[in-house]
DNA sequence: GTCTATACAGCGATAGAC
DNA sequence: GTCTATCGCTGTATAGAC
């Protein structure tokens, strides 16, 4: 139950977004919210016209943090690889999955245009925001030329993706940690000799 | 709806096969079950004692029959590398996800140790299975010596799995495409001239 | 084996009082 | 703004006839 000292409206968006992360859209009732936001149905009515436009505001305060995080380790020190392996390696909740990524599981979720359009938004962010850090890596002369931006930055996200998969398939983070591992390495063998 | 002209045990396993891979475990109802494989509420409990374990002979029949494809393609003709590609280009239902993967996404999947056991044990295996074939490929002096067999395999199911991710949240297989021609792109890079 | 009837809880939303 | 009452529908399962 969240329990920070805010008013309802603002409960009802926070217990949203734990909810959803942990449970997802379909699963995830308006009684459940309330009980975690502790309000009654009328509040959420009140504030909110249905499930629909609550999980909105819940998934796009998400995705805004998540853009923040994400360029502040970014634009950080180090090479390309090091601000990469930085971002990848950051704390993580990792038996949680991705609070966004999730999502795209969700079969109610993906038949909303309204919910689906800030999960598209968010990964075609990503994806640019992390060519364009390889793309740098290239111009800087620390990756090889021959690496491909787009293909790499892609791989890189679907690597971060899949290990929130397979650790929770497995119960165990290490699973997520060794596939970070693996692309890692795989980057830093692109590198040139300075 | 499930047309195969088999008996109704059969098409009440066939059709949640598919509505697993279509909607989840959650967002499956009995009733949906019982509409697609056209047969009554009282056929499916007498074949099964109810949704968990109908679902569980569903993913573990689709578990085997993965297994068996995966096998075929890595135990075909080809360096180690041309194997990996061939396993990951092979064609796949790709906005349709995971049958397998998008199961970890499902809150009552995962907190259901009977439904999670398939799910766990087909990566743990799909994992073991790649890094024999990595480890092949350093045998037979395909690829460095310095390459991880157990991180680079579960950074490939791991690509494969966030590519799957990453198309659905763009409701286009493109992305799906470029992860994996990124990662090839990279385990290509490690190949010793010969 | 399959059918219909029934049960009871929960879902998602609305109504109207306070 | 929040409360309680109510609604029609679905989820999951059981009972008992055929």
């Amino acid at each position: 139950m969240y329990t920070g000292v805010v008013d309802t409206r603002e409960r009802l968006i926070e217990s949203t977004r734990t909810l959803l992360w942990e449970r997802g859209y379909v699963a995830t009732s308006p009684k459940l919210i309330q009980q975690a936001a502790d309000a009654g149905q009328g509040s959420m009515y009140h504030h909110f016209t249905g499930k629909e436009q609550l999980a909105l505001a819940a998934i796009e305060r998400t995705a805004e943090e998540m853009r923040r995080q994400i360029d502040a380790l970014l634009d950080g020190p180090g090479t390309a690889v090091e601000r990469i392996a930085t971002y990848l390696r950051r704390e993580r909740e990792v038996l949680k999955g991705c609070p966004i990524g999730r999502l795209t599981q969700d079969p109610d979720v993906m038949a909303s245009p309204t919910l689906r359009e800030p999960v598209e938004g968010m990964f075609a962010w990503l994806r640019g925001r992390l060519a364009d850090v390889v793309s740098g890596g290239i111009a800087a002369g620390e990756l090889s030329p021959g690496v491909e931006p787009g293909a790499t930055a892609t791989a890189i996200v679907a690597v971060l993706q899949g290990g929130y998969v397979l650790a929770r398939a497995a119960a165990d983070t290490a699973p997520f940690d060794q596939a970070i591992e693996g692309i890692l390495a795989l980057l830093r063998s692109q590198g040139i000799a300075r």
